[in-house]
This record gives structure tokens, sequence and C-alpha cells, in this order.
DNA sequence: TTGTACGCGTTATCAA
DNA sequence: TTGATAACGCGTACAA
């Protein structure tokens, strides 16, 4: 690899202290907001930086000091638009305590996940680290961080552990809401599409249907349960099994919206109007749900919030203080895929 | 914000060279390839940094040597898939040099994205940057990078411009084809919907259409073109647009797949059976195209390569030749939402 | 082919 | 409340 060469004169720490006939240190004391600096001199420090455009380099900072000030994102591919939002909440949250977002895409069954992560601690030695699901839940990946000891936030763990600061949404009580709604709408027989067993949203989904159920006194019916992966293909294949019943639904909730989409792609396949005939409602994970046809009735997760809070947790809270789990409102968007079931 | 202390001792490069018994100079060579360094002490070091499971300091390297050992990927929004799959791609091509990547997510219409940008700069002095649409042909920034001699490598550029280096696809030739392949299943009016005018792949994406159809020795009707905006709702009103006319088209070529989602969703509200009735086709810009019922037949831009091509360009071409531009080949993806002409 | 001395730009320590 | 000086971990220049 052969790069261009540096540019020109930087401005450097120094520059400003000349500037503004100070010494370097009380320069580097505003710069960090610390204490014992005479107001003047704040303020003519702080118009030299501004004067000069002064930005401080990271590199140097991390080496000398305890703080690199910057924070890692891992993140792997549930959705790109769930990525891209995390990145996004979480980029926000750092810009207003100056800090910089390295966001790092992993492959989700990387072998290397570990060792990956570990040189990017070495090289980096980011303040703190944010994990999203599946990481979130990946007890070596924990174990390695509590061991070096570095701050980290969980994005949707799922379980109840309390070593480490949390932001999560009630999945069980949104599921349950999003049936009672359908449950008002007059639905009876409702089928039930699970998503993939290895994620804990998909187990307190599950629980959140049936919870709304029994509450409402229906009779849970095993045969309207059925689990797919999370896939487009497998809504379309498990709405496919369910329609073909002999007292078939007239609703279809799925744990999501790539495999809601694949219920209304059975439904159409199969000449089932909807919501005529057949209501569909989803969890709006991947935002795919405004933009097919009819747009789908779900739960929203506020993506970009979970990870303003998570940044939040990571930057402002006291690293003394017992772990905090944030919870986060979600919000069920009602579209045209669902309706008052006729008669 | 306060922070976790720093873990106990990492491992540094005098480690390394004692473990090895030669000097830390000898221990940077070989970090670093460079010659003149005996194979058999070569060794020695490689396995005393594997031992020692040594990860070089970024700052460090940094501050010392004239490379950060990172390069950043600006990007914004046209589509969070798109913007997910170049970071994939850079990605991919940063790790086989060891070196980092930093995606910065920016949003589309900040008045604060040069200043931000420069910010980037300065504060990690990366080694060079990617751009993607919009901001590749932003002349304000490319204008800055070129003033601060940084090197940079733009992502489907809108113009012939050669002072830096690119990567895309044949915008023109893409489209050319699919309106090809509409016309041998016997379509003769062929609906298309452009996207955003300020989108240069826009007017290229029409250009291709009606150069197909001129060579095609298909007769041009203005009716049957209608501008967009790439978004889903542009598309849907579009496309009721162009069904009311008195010679509906039998084909619809949307700019994009969220344009052409919104076109089937038009044609499923008014009756209008897909690919029975109404051929319809797009560009894959989003992922959606699978996702939407009848699949759409889509021109697949593989982004990951795009990406990964404008990372090899930054990190493996020789930066003192002229700026290549290199093209990847698209591809027609034909699905369900097409069909041969009846009669 | 290898090693020594120095400096990168900032923060930490301690003194004033 | 401020400043001098020593690190931080590495690459560069030059010497051996």
């Amino acid at each position: 690899m052969a790069m261009g060469e540096k540019t020109g004169a930087r401005v450097t720490i120094r520059d400003v202290s000349r500037e503004a006939g100070v010494s370097i240190k009380t320069v580097s004391r505003v710069l960090n907001k610390e204490p014992y600096v005479r107001k003047a001199t704040r303020e003519k420090v702080a118009a030299a930086v501004a004067r000069l455009n002064f930005r401080p380099n990271l590199a140097a900072r991390s080496l000398a000091g305890r703080r690199s000030h910057q924070i890692a994102l891992i993140c792997d591919n549930p959705s790109p638009y769930y990525v891209y939002e995390m990145q996004l909440g979480v980029r926000d949250r750092c810009a207003a305590d100056g800090v910089r977002m390295i966001a790092q895409p992993y492959d989700r069954d990387s072998p290397r996940l570990i060792a990956d992560i570990e040189a990017l601690l070495d090289e980096t030695h980011v303040d703190g680290v944010i994990l999203t699901p599946p990481v979130t839940d990946d007890a070596a990946v924990l174990a390695m961080l509590a061991r070096r000891g570095v701050r980290h936030v969980r994005v949707s763990p799922g379980d109840d552990d309390t070593s480490a600061p949390a932001t999560l949404i009630d999945n069980e009580g949104a599921s349950a809401a999003m049936t009672a709604h359908l449950l008002a709408l007059g639905h009876r027989r409702i089928g039930f599409i699970a998503g993939h067993p290895s994620y804990a949203a998909s187990h307190q989904r599950q629980a959140g249907h049936a919870r709304a159920l029994a509450e409402a006194g229906v009779a849970f019916d095993p045969a309207l349960v059925r689990t797919g992966d999370y896939g487009f293909g497998s809504g379309a294949e498990q709405a496919a099994a369910l329609l073909a019943l002999a007292e078939p639904p007239t609703a279809i909730f799925a744990s999501n919206d790539e495999m809601a989409a694949g219920v209304l792609a059975a439904a159409h396949r199969l000449g089932v109007r909807v919501p005529e005939a057949l209501s569909v409602a989803g969890f709006d994970d991947s935002a795919l749900a405004g933009f097919v046809w009819p747009p789908l009735t779900t739960v929203r997760q506020p993506v970009r919030e979970l990870a303003y809070q998570a940044a939040d947790l990571l930057l402002a809270s006291d690293p003394e203080a017992d772990p905090e789990r944030r919870a986060v409102a979600y919000e069920l968007v009602v579209r045209g895929s669902t309706a008052h079931l006729a008669g």
C-alpha cells in the first residue's frame, strides 16, 4: 500500500497555546473541560481554538491519556436497516460528546469474531463497546470483555443478567399488544409464526402472544403456531401451511416483517385477499412494512432510540453505579393489512 | 463522561523485541513488511508476535509514522441496504491489508457536511477516503479533499472527471439491457419512471431506456415517461398515472426497486394483475426485489463489489499513476413480475 | 542487515 | 489557577 503523503502544516495544540498566550497544558485543560481554569482564560483559549479551527489529534490523545474518545459499535446483519439505524443513533449521541463512533460490521457466524473484537480493542483502545443481537448474547464475547475490563452496553439482551447496562423494548408486551389488537378486531383464530429459536426475542414474542390469548379467554390451538426463521421464505411457507388447515386462521401474526411479507406473498399466490379474508401483522424490524401491499400492520421498534440510549449509558452513566436497564417505548402501527373481521 | 479505566498491561512492541531477542526497530520492520530483514529474523519476530498475540497500537503508529492504517467511508442514506453493503465491501478489502475502516454515516442534507468531514480528517488522519453518492458528486467536498491532498476514490460518480479514481457500473447499458429484455418479451408500450433528477444515475438510466427503444426501432412516446423521486410513493403515483392513460403500457420499468414496489402497490390497488396484465421491472438498489409480490425483475448492482474495488483503488493502486475508472458488471435478474405479452 | 536516538501531539504528574 | 517536564508506543533518520 502506498498512500498519499501527509498534507502540510496541521494546527496543533502548541499553535493554539501561542495564539492564546497560555501554556499547552492550559489549552488541554480547556479541551477536556477540566475544572480550575479561570473563566477568562477558558474563553481566551476557546476563541483561539475557534480562530485556528483546531481539532485535537485523536491518536495523540489516545496515546497520552487514559481515553481514546472513541467507542465501538459491534453489529452484524439481522437487517441492514437495523444496523444502519443503530449506527445513526449511536453516532448522534457520540457527536454530543465529541466522541467518535467506530462502527464494526461483523458476519453473523464468523469464527474469528472474538479475535476480531480483541484486535479492535488492542488497536484502537476504544473507551467502550456497544453490542447488538446476536452478539449481545454471546457468552464468550461477554466473558472476554469482562476479563479485559472493557465497559460495554448490551442492546436487546436475551437474559436478565445485570452485570452490564442494557437497552431494550418489552418484546412480550409488544407482542401481547398486537394480539390484543387482532382480538379487538374480532379475530378468534389467529395464526402465529415464531422467529428463529436462537433469538431471545423470538421466545419473548411468542410468550406475549400466548399471554394475550389467555387474558382474553381465547383457547390456544397449537395447530395455529408455527416456527419460521425470520426469513421471507419461511413466512410464505408457514403461512401456506396455516391457510391449508381445515379451519384456517382469519389473521396471521408473524414475528417480524420479512416473514409477514412472506405471508402476504403466500396469500397473493393462493388467491386469499388481504385484508378482506386475512389480516396480516408483524414486527417492523427491517422497514419493509410500508413497501409491500397492503402495507403491514406492525409493532415498530425504535431502533435509533435504542442505540442512542445505549450510547448514553456508555458515555453519561456513572461506571460505578449499578448497571441500568433502560426500556424504550414501542409503537403499534396499524395499516391496511388488517381489518375488522367481516360478519 | 467517565469511562472505565485502562485494563492492565498491554503487549507492546518492546515486549515482542525482548521475546524475539532483537531490537524494537527490527520488530517494526517486520510489522511493516520492510525489506532488508533476514528471513530467519523475520520468522523469529513473527513467532514472537504470534506467541504474545501482539497487535500494534494504531494511535502510536499514526502519531509516529506517515500512515494511520485507517481509511474513511463517507456515506449517507439512499438506502440502508446500500450503505451496509458498501461497508462490508470496504471492510473486506481493508481486512486483507490490516487497515481499519472508519465508516461515517452522514445525513444527506446536513449543512455541516464539510465541517464534519474536515473534523474527521483532522482527528483521525485517515490515509484515504471513499465517497458514495450523492457526496461523490459534491463539488465542495471534492475541492476540499483536493486542496488538502487527501487521497480519495469516488463510487458511482456522475461526471467523467478523471482527477480521482472511481468505481461504477454502466447505468445506461444496464437500463438499455432491461428495456431490451422487455421488448424481447413482446412489449411495445413500456412505461418508464425516472428517479430524482439530482442523481446522475437517474439521467443515465433514462438515457439507456431511450437508446434501447431507438435501437429496436420502437417509437418513443413522451406520455410513457414520468419522473418520480426514487421513493415508494412516487412509484405508486406515477404508475397510477400511466395506467390511467387511454392507451396504458403493458410494462412499467421503474428506475429503482422502491418505485417498482410502488408500481406493484398501485397495480394491486387498481386490480391490474401482475404479470398477466402488466410486467414490472426495476433496479435492485435496496434489496426489496425479493420481498414483494410478485418478486421484481431487476438489474442488480453489485454494491459490495463496487465497494471492494473502491477500497482496492485506495489501498493497492499506485498513487502516482493516472486515476483509474473501474467498471463492475451488473446483472439482469428475471423474476415473476415480468412475462411474455399474451397474444 | 541491524540498532540507537529522537520526535510525533497530547495528557499526567508534580511543582509553583 | 497555571506551567514545566516526562511519558505514551511506535516509525524515521541515520549510524553501525
